[in-house]
DNA sequence: CTATAATTGTGAAATTGTTCACAAGCCCGC
DNA sequence: GCGGGCTTGTGAACAATTTCACAATTATAG
């Protein structure tokens, strides 16, 4: 199978909330411009993304809803339920383990870390939190499949480096500086400084962009 | 001056936190390898995104620290405030709220807006809160640049149609769901859900990927 | 004052990602 | 069971982005 790219994957999962839509509303097929009209792109774009992983259309019909969101559940490995620790009980922290989303998918946070001796042992919304020093135990007790960061810039270097020598292979970091992950672990930042940057940029320089 | 790639707007976000960073601790000059190296970067790519708006270098030498990040800063838009309102005072909203990132680059969260008849009026760590009702008046009122939506993915896309009826330009969504704005509205999305996504898709199908 | 070592800025080449265009295949009505 | 109307799947063309490679320029040491 050819190598799948990064932009590939996110519109993955765009198809993937698209197709529960059209499910929840009766359909029970639809076409790649039905696919792409509702996330703007191009159909030909919808059929090129599907096309790496196999065919699952029928030529003149078009994509059975169910049974295509069902492939892309088990392509983005949702068909099964992840353990989740999220390191930093913060303001960002403490909004992730409440974000229904996460559990829809079966991404199950599982155990929390701090270093606050006031959050520790106890239980905060429904999940223990535990000592940050004792990160590695508690990942491999709770079988932890991906850790997500919600710590200080200046500590997650550190924590990250800890992570990765538990033997965790996949991070979400929240920080908003850039980390650094050997190549066998998987990385996926959200920086959400950034983000308003690329809005003030674009509202300074209403030019020189490439904006589609 | 050439288009400039949203690449390109992502990375020079990197390089203004580095440079932040060099400057603390003392460093006068830094060279394009000095930069890609904290960044996980080749150095040609830091030149050649540099290069679209100008050559801030000098040759044998490498970049002046302090007025590189100045100028990086302009272009961004970072060197004056902008107001930002935040609608949707749940987990994220609250969370963002108290994001010290935002202030400290000059996004000033100025209103908020919800529905919720028990935080209406009332005062939200030191922000007001409005009836979102009144979004377009409280958007003008506070001269609104940015908005921020931090609502239930059902209701994004009506909230977001009253944004830009009110006028603004610019909005950076959080709702797990791609929204549609005319042509002259710069939109970001940060889907935090779809990020898991990305995770298990790797963990799941460790091979057929093309991460760096 | 010259040679040397370093590093920028930038066209050109290479690579990666997107769109086009069309043959192949399927459904449906007659 | 044949023809018309659709829509998929995909190689090929095109576009965008990244990397290469090197001339130009500067600082510095001798």
């Amino acid at each position: 199978m050819a190598k799948v790219s990064d932009s590939t994957v996110g519109r993955l999962s765009m198809y993937y909330r698209s197709l529960l839509e059209f499910e929840k509303n009766g359909y029970k097929i639809v076409s790649s411009k039905d696919l792409a009209k509702t996330e703007k792109l191009t159909p030909a774009q919808v059929r090129k993304d599907l096309s790496f992983f196999g065919s699952f259309g029928t030529r003149g019909l078009g994509y059975p809803v169910k049974e295509l969101r069902e492939k892309i559940a088990r392509i983005l490995g949702l068909g099964r339920s992840w353990n989740v620790a999220l390191v930093g009980v913060g303001n960002v922290g403490s909004a992730l383990v409440s974000y229904k989303e996460f559990q829809k998918q079966g991404f199950n946070i599982k155990v929390l870390f701090d270093n606050d001796q006031r959050k520790i042992g106890k239980n905060h919304k429904g999940i223990p939190v535990s000592d940050v020093r004792n990160l590695a135990e508690g990942l491999k007790k709770n079988r932890v499949d991906m850790v997500i960061l919600a710590v200080p810039a200046q500590s997650v270097q550190e924590v990250a480096d800890r992570v990765v020598s538990a033997g965790v292979k996949s991070i979400l970091n929240f920080a908003p500086v850039q980390i650094k992950v050997p190549d066998d672990v998987v990385l996926r930042s959200v920086n959400m400084a950034m983000e308003l940057e690329h809005l003030s940029f674009y509202l300074t320089n209403k030019d020189m962009t490439n904006r589609s």
